[in-house]
DNA sequence: GACAAAAATGAATCACTATTCACATAATGC
DNA sequence: GCATTATGTGAATAGTGATTCATTTTTGTC
């Protein structure tokens, strides 16, 4: 077995042990016994506990970052791109319901820890939105009034808070294709020029 | 001192004490340190650490709730209604910076958690949106394929995301009144009939 | 000011778990 | 197939901190 897959072990039991019972609350343990590892070996490829959820969350958004940068290459239309933007993130929690969990937690856990360290693939995620926004303000379809430093962390909320609520619950919700409609609907006419 | 003055003080302290250092990593003794009470002390108020945390989110919630619907009162126009729903959320920030950051922290710490207990003081807090937009859509003003159901929570969403970066940073950013203002524009440009 | 009841104290308990490390096993090279 | 290195193991360590409860202090009543 490659290193690369036993780091890649523990980080997929990681995910779903955190998902499952919160940071504070999953033991080093359980994701051992969950990636069929000894606890010892988790060390041999982590610094430690919190270190664990730092390179997951890394990692994980780098991957969305690429999957859905390579989706915007086809498009040109501001208009497109944010509802390709608001479709795929959404359509994460689709068959990755547990990071989708995880990462959320990452961003909220505890302030203190995320102060200290400097967000920069989440930071690069949303300005993936800011981006697309100023494109559409020169190319005249976006309002110029409109801040892309404060939309792109509206969106992103109402996005991140969709999210919430179907990891949460189980009970039957609006589809995530209607919601994806109605998110970038609400966004795309308050931002447009009239 | 009467008994309800040594609940707030424990429950103020603890506000403090999770927002600086997270709710896992805040000791019982910080509390009752801040508190100025013995440890012991505060399982005479509270059942456990939990419950310390629980207590103080439907407590401050309900305050909070009990806040906005009064000033929600004075108005008719739901277009208004929004701005100033926005605007209060958003100005909770700027003397109760700590209860912001607890509160969510409280909202993503362990969706296990979440899970357990019908959180009803937040849904009551949403809600009134949703019960505006309904409104809105009755008179006519906001468009009828919108879900109130979903946009609820896409304004909430976008709202606790900016909190999120005010709380956290301490750079300048855009002013509380001028983040409240694009925020209603776009959920109210984006919502009325054409 | 004496007594009982209520409230508060904080040191001791005790369960919990992240991390370490001495040892075991597997892989690689010769 | 032997030696060396790399990888893996899991029991032991060591620190932690929530909770308890025997004792002390405060409050209220006569």
């Amino acid at each position: 077995m490659r290193v690369s897959d036993k780091h890649q072990k523990i980080t997929q039991a990681a995910v779903k042990v955190f998902a499952h019972k919160g940071f504070f609350n999953a033991r080093i343990s359980d994701i051992a016994k969950e990636a069929k590892v000894a606890d010892g070996t988790i060390y041999l490829y982590f610094n430690n506990k919190y270190d664990i959820l730092i390179s997951l969350f890394e990692d994980e958004i780098g991957k969305i970052i690429v999957k859905v940068k390579l989706l915007l290459e086809q498009e040109t239309d501001p208009q497109k791109m944010i509802e390709i933007y608001t479709a795929h993130h959404l359509g994460l929690l689709r068959d990755q319901k547990d990071l989708v969990e995880v990462l959320q937690m990452e961003l909220r856990q505890s302030n203190k820890f995320i102060k200290e360290y400097r967000n920069t693939k989440f930071i690069e995620y949303i300005d993936i939105i800011s981006d697309i926004i100023h494109k559409g303000q020169e190319t005249g379809i976006f309002r110029a009034d409109i801040k892309p430093g404060i939309v792109k962390r509206a969106l992103f909320g109402s996005l991140d808070e969709m999210s919430r609520l179907w990891a949460l619950s189980t009970k039957p919700h609006y589809s995530l294709d209607e919601t994806a409609v109605q998110i970038s609907e609400i966004f795309l006419h308050g931002m447009v020029k009239k």
